[in-house]
DNA sequence: AAATCAATCAACCGCTAAAAT
DNA sequence: AATTTTAGCGGTTGATTGATT
């Protein structure tokens, strides 16, 4: 499914239709030598203005390409691989209030972007609520029920409360789970300069250790790759399959296996008993600190008053929601 | 075996809003 | 205050690939 990127190398002048055209920015699918530069510029200088980035990476691409490129495939706290079910659900009952806005629903999302939330609507979920005879959560002109505001709410809560890429306030922390695992909180920006360093000198340990820790069968938290300083520490877990198809570089591979890791914790978290225990939680109307800060520049709504306008003008400011690059 | 169709999704385009100058 | 630049969004395209004829 992949496509090839235009065999041309990356300091050729790009091509449509086998013309050539007369400015120097390539267009097209992206290489793995520019994903590196890209990925490389980006590790050591954090994010800033996009055409600096272009320019001084060394890519033959405007800003604006390489923003895409890196929101919606080198940023590493992207997730990959199917949608779960929960995710799949969430989409439909976001979709049901806000409609194609496509970053709105992303925002809830952790690890997913706009474009491949949007990809997924359009090629599978549209066509499956087409043939379902239930068209009434796919069209967005329609009033949302009571009743889907309050699952929204729960299902944001649980997914959040699941969320490994998520924000590194001290709320979330109070959630981590009793085992050898810890969630692995991401710093408020990727931009950060300190994080980007952190991660960039671990993923030279990075292959190795996983593959020691896969041999053994279980790793604590004592092992696996361990980020710190400037920030709570980020732990790792092993990678639950060696499987690494095709090349590439040592650089993609090591931020494969992140970005992998990263969802490993997801899925990890989501088999342990937390699903029930945090939807309980939530049930119980116990749920205090985040929800309750976040009510309260909100004049303490009931679930039941929320506004299509106020679901969106909140996404910033929802406490659970931080993940999203400034 | 070849041709055609359909699905997927990475990347583009045009536009608007926000920020910078 | 006006203009230019940049960031971000959603719609759309089209290359690729797998399924079907």
């Amino acid at each position: 499914m992949m496509r090839r990127p235009d065999t041309a190398n990356s300091t050729a002048p790009p091509s449509k239709n086998g013309v050539t055209v007369h400015n120097k920015l390539r267009k097209g699918l992206w290489s793995p030598e520019e994903d590196d530069k890209l990925m490389t510029y980006m590790m050591t200088n954090g994010q800033g203005c996009w055409t600096d980035v272009a320019r001084n990476a060394g890519l033959q691409r405007c800003g604006k390409s390489c923003r895409l490129r890196w929101i919606n495939y080198l940023r590493p706290d992207l997730k990959r691989g199917a949608f779960s079910i929960e995710e799949e659900e969430l989409i439909i009952h976001l979709h049901s209030i806000l409609g194609n806005r496509w970053s709105q629903i992303a925002a809830r999302l952790p690890g997913r972007t706009d474009n491949e939330i949007k990809n997924f609507w359009n090629s599978t979920i549209k066509k499956r609520l087409k043939n379902s005879s239930k068209p009434s959560s796919s069209t967005h002109d329609q009033a949302p029920s009571d009743a889907n505001k309050e699952l929204l709410m729960e299902d944001i809560m649980f997914m959040r409360l699941n969320s490994s890429s998520s924000s590194s306030s001290s709320s979330m922390q109070a959630f981590t789970m009793n085992t050898n695992y810890n969630l692995v909180p991401f710093p408020d920006t990727i931009s950060n300069d300190c994080f980007l360093n952190n991660i960039s000198s671990s993923l030279a340990h990075d292959h190795a250790m996983y593959d020691d820790a896969n041999a053994h069968g279980i790793i604590t938290m004592g092992e696996g790759l361990m980020v710190e300083e400037g920030y709570d520490h980020y732990f790792v877990p092993p990678l639950e399959s060696a499987s690494q198809e095709e090349n590439g570089t040592n650089l993609d591979y090591a931020y494969q296996n992140y970005s992998r890791n990263i969802n490993e914790i997801n899925s990890n978290m989501i088999n342990l008993n937390v699903h029930h225990d945090t939807k309980n939680i939530i049930k119980g109307s116990n749920l205090v600190g985040s929800h309750e800060m976040w009510e309260e520049g909100h004049e303490k709504m009931k679930v039941g008053e929320w506004s299509l306008e106020d679901l969106i003008e909140d996404v910033s400011s929802f406490p659970l929601l931080d993940f999203q690059v400034e």
